[in-house]
DNA sequence: TCTATTTTTCAATTATTTTTGAAACTTCAG
DNA sequence: CTGAAGTTTCAAAAATAATTGAAAAATAGA
């Protein structure tokens, strides 16, 4: 296979899975290729190599660094503004899920908290189940939460390989 | 906190972060419903609580059974088809990791390695780029699989007893 | 079988999200 | 200061996804 048939594929398909993960098909598409190119990359040559415009482009990189995905890069003697992505596949992950736990687990932790006291008969079945329910998702939620706060903290090797034991 | 308007609160943010993880907001309001309902549920039921037509109804539950987090349930005597949701949390949680590692993980395996071995130079530094990263995506996405089976099989209270002993 | 009841389907509509592109803004070299 | 190069913004347009509702299909009791 050509390299550039690969690399086309490549971004096309983690576009597409992006979606899967809440991320749009371009911000998806921008990271893919970050992550292939072996230098720096410019809005322009963004825009040329996936056909989309400037402002498509320059949202979704702003949104990649507000991810702490992409950085920018400046090369000596250029004007230009230059991006690239981080490589290491783990730090891309742990990147990942602080972030996802930050904008997500803990806000419903928070709200699910709010939920916690009803009005009324402890032994109506209805009152029941819905403290039952939010009070075991609560549980679960904040399991959840701290072993995900290890994992981030987790040096990757020792992560995995230990996991990895647990499992086999 | 009444009932009426807690119920109404959980149903409406499950419905929110449901769109976070690639689920639409109405299947996520249902599977709220069901799960916090005592007793089942039929499709007329649903249409009423959320405010919903009985098309969108019987789609979203269709998915939920494909999903395996909602049971068809059988009420004597009753002519209409009435609905639950699994309850038990950890079980939620497994039979998602396991749909998603089917339709997500597994797919994206099967590419990267189609993605392998790219014509040229092996010294060029954008086909090495190429290739380290896409091995490197691969090695993760394997580990990523493994340990996601050993998590569909463990059983709760020791996987996260365990996990929560290695973390701490 | 017939028919009342319930479920399913799906084309059309509506809502939401993403993308474009041109104008406004910023930066910097001369 | 001026203006060319580069970046950002955002209203409008396009693309995508979700929802409706009525017709078709399935089901079960008489």
């Amino acid at each position: 296979m050509k390299l550039e048939e690969a690399q086309q594929q490549f971004i096309a398909s983690w576009g597409a899975f992006g979606t899967y993960w809440g991320i749009n098909r371009t911000m998806a598409q921008i990271h893919a290729l970050l992550m292939i190119s072996a230098d720096p990359l410019s809005q322009d040559d963004m825009m040329e190599r996936l056909s989309i415009s400037r402002g498509n482009v320059n949202m979704n990189i702003r949104d990649l660094i507000d991810w702490g995905l992409v950085n920018r890069v400046l090369i000596p003697g250029e004007r230009k503004e230059y991006f690239s992505a981080e490589k290491d596949i783990w730090k891309v992950a742990t990147q990942i899920v602080k972030e996802r736990k930050k904008r997500e687990l803990d806000p419903m932790l928070r709200l699910l908290d709010q939920l916690g006291e009803i009005e009324g008969d402890k032994k109506d079945k209805h009152i029941k189940q819905f403290t039952e329910t939010v009070s075991s998702i609560k549980r679960f939620g904040s399991q959840t939460d701290k072993m995900l706060d290890g994992l981030v903290k987790a040096d990757e090797n020792w992560f995995l390989g230990n996991l990895m034991k647990m499992f086999r």
